[in-house]
Formats: structure tokens, sequence, C-alpha cells
DNA sequence: TGAATAAGAGACCGAACGGTCTCATCAAGC
DNA sequence: GCTTGATGAGACCGTTCGGTCTCTTATTCA
């Protein structure tokens, strides 16, 4: 492998925290050159812009998070304890990348005018909801989850509940937030979603 | 009222949405300007900085926000039936303030510096979960909400869901992200707080 | 080892930023 | 109606922004 294709993945790993903390406009090229210990030109050299530059570190603080949430989920073999782990990965695994949630910070940041970044995350969205939703079709399936659950609006859900409370966490910095939403999530699972084996 | 004080107020009412929409680095005084119809002199007059502005404008905002989030709640007598109607108000009065739920943006945007909006959108996030712990605490004395209920977790579990369903509906733009948000909300109110009359 | 190419440094650019200051004008109280 | 202070215009300031370009230095391959 070239050098200068080395230097392009490292920039982009020490780029993304930056973004993810500072949002697109606030992360400065000099906040990028301090991060990177490169000048201007050594940044330039192996992007076009800064657009594409934060583009590409959306897509790998993505793959990171993503990666941490769906941890080990292959080894839960029921679909209700997968969708409990993958709300405890959440959880728990949060700050893979500083700044907490690429996909919040992301759509937040990019609504108002950012198109490259928008539809970064709304593929990014796209593709966590099918995760769940592909969980629980297979839990459906194998009878494990009532027919009568709407795999969709429940992935809508969990994501919806996890993200707010992200939100909530950001101004508050208490466990609670997290205890809290967890804490129901896994109580709607057990009542209204698991078929229980009696 | 001298003039100068009707022409501060209009300036913070045409302020809001543009701190809204842009966030407070995003956007810039030549915004301001336009949104106003004033020169810069003319707006600095009024405050010492962008940074006292954006906070006045937030807080007009959220006054706005969280107005309409309770609006006519005081008609609903049984407090079960006063949450589903906050839910309900959530979902179909948004967009008072064009940009989206000041408290998710200005969250968002100022978790990285701004210590002033911070603390703005943290007391706005306190004011918000008092009244609905307010509301279920009401409703436990008067027997309509079960005692079980832990009425600060039950408001962290509403506002999460909602905001975060805002956050989804940023990127999708789909009638259905809050559909599903909030016939849940209803439902688990109706199953797991309500105290039925049988 | 030498020639060719890739990589990076950093001066430089115009534009836009938040903020200041002076001065003309307008509204208000006598 | 006159005077005086409140109000707003807009030129101006230094700084920082994203981006370009040239030139030196490293790296790569023959």
């Amino acid at each position: 492998m070239r050098k200068g294709e080395l230097t392009r993945q490292e920039i982009i790993r020490k780029a993304a925290p930056i973004f993810n903390q500072k949002g697109y406009d606030g992360a400065a090229l000099s906040d990028l050159m301090r991060a990177t210990g490169l000048e201007k030109g050594g940044i330039y050299r192996h992007f076009d812009s800064k657009e594409q530059l934060a583009a590409e570190a959306f897509d790998y603080a993505w793959r990171e998070t993503f990666d941490a949430r769906i941890h080990d989920l292959e080894t839960v073999s029921n679909s209700v304890d997968r969708l409990k782990q993958l709300v405890a990965n959440f959880v728990e695994r949060r700050g893979t990348i500083p700044g907490g949630c690429p996909l919040l910070n992301t759509a937040m940041d990019s609504d108002d005018g950012n198109v490259v970044l928008r539809e970064r995350a709304r593929k990014a969205l796209g593709a966590w909801r099918s995760y769940i939703v592909s969980v629980v079709n297979a839990g459906i399936k194998a009878g494990e989850i009532h027919p009568k659950v709407d795999a969709k609006k429940l992935a809508i859900l969990i994501i919806s509940a996890l993200e707010g409370a992200v939100m909530v966490y950001r101004l508050e910095r208490t466990g609670e937030t997290f205890r809290a939403v967890q804490a129901h999530l896994d109580s709607h699972l057990e009542r209204e979603v698991r078929v229980s084996s009696r």
C-alpha cells in the first residue's frame, strides 16, 4: 500500500472525532491540521474538499458506532434477547467515537443545507432500522415474537427512544436517563413482544 | 413603551427562527440583518453580543414551543388523558417555531462550548420534565395513575421518545415516525399507567 | 543509484466572520 | 416647536475561514 493511502486513512480516523464533536462548520481546517499534525496542503492532497473529508469521516464514525451496537449480537440466539442486547450495547458501548452518536449529531447538523452529509445520515438510519426489522421478522418466523408486532414500528420506537435519551443525557449527564429508557424498552419487549413459552 | 424596546422584541422574534434553523455559529449576523431589516449597528444597540441575542431568542422560542405543547391541557381533567394530550400536542403542534424543537436543536448545537446556551437548554429540559412529573404525581394522588409508576422515569421516557422521533423525522420526513411513537406511548399509558375504573 | 513521481509544507488569496465607532436622524418630553 | 437623548446606518477593524498553488522533500520503482 502506498504511503499516501495510509496517510489518507489516518486523516479520516483523526478527523472523525473532530467533526463528530464540533459539527461540519464548527470543525475548522485548523482543528483538523492540529489533530492530524499535517499542514493544509498535506490534507488537501488527499481530499478535494472539506465536505468530502467530512463525508468519509462520517462513514468511518458510523461504521465504528454500528459495529459496537451489534457487537457479539450473533451469539444471542433468541430474537427478543437479541433486541435487549442491542439496547444494552447502545447504552454501554456508546463513546466509541468521542462526541456521541454520529447519526444524531450529523442529522441535526446537516438538516439545513449540507445535502451530502444529510444523505449519508439518512442511509445510516435506514441501515440501522433495517437491521432491527430483520431481527424482528426473524423472531416472528421463529415463533419467538408475536406475529402482530409491526417490525418497522418497533424499530422506529427503539431508535427514537435511544437517540432521544442521548439528547437528554447530553444536557444532564446523569445515568438515570439511559437506565429509564432501557428499563422501559426491556419491559416492553418482555410484555408485548416476546411469545412466552408457557 | 419606548420605541427601542419594541424593536428589541422584534429582533428577538425575527432572530429566533434563524438561530433555530441554522444554529448559533451557522446564524450569521448578515442573516439576522436580513431577517430584521436592520443594519449591524441597529442590532448591536440592543444587545451586547450575538450570544446574548441567541440566548434571548432561545428563551422566546422555547416559551412559544412549550406553550404549544401544554395548549389547552388544563381542560383535560384526567391525568392519563392529559399525558396523552400532551403527546398529541407535541406531534400536532410542532412547527410553532421554524426549524423544529428548539430544545433538541440547542442541546445538540451547544454541547461543545457555548455554556450560556447550554444552560438555557438544560433549564428548559428541567422545566418540561417537572411539568410532566407534576401531572403524573397529581394523577397518582387522584387515584388515576398507579402508585408504582415512577413519575420521573415516565417523564424521561416520554421526552426521550418524542425528541428521538424528531431526529428520525428530520432525516426521513415521513409521518410514520411520529405515529409509531405516539401509538406506543398511548398504549403504554393505557396499559401500564392508567388505573382502570373496573 | 538515479530518474520519475508522490507527498507535504506553507505562503497566499478573497470572502465572510463578529464586533466597534462615529455620525446623522428621529422621537419624545418640556 | 425646540432641545436633547434615544435610535439606527454603515464604514471600518482585525481575525479566521475554506481553498489554491508553488516549491521542496520523500518515496518508489527501474
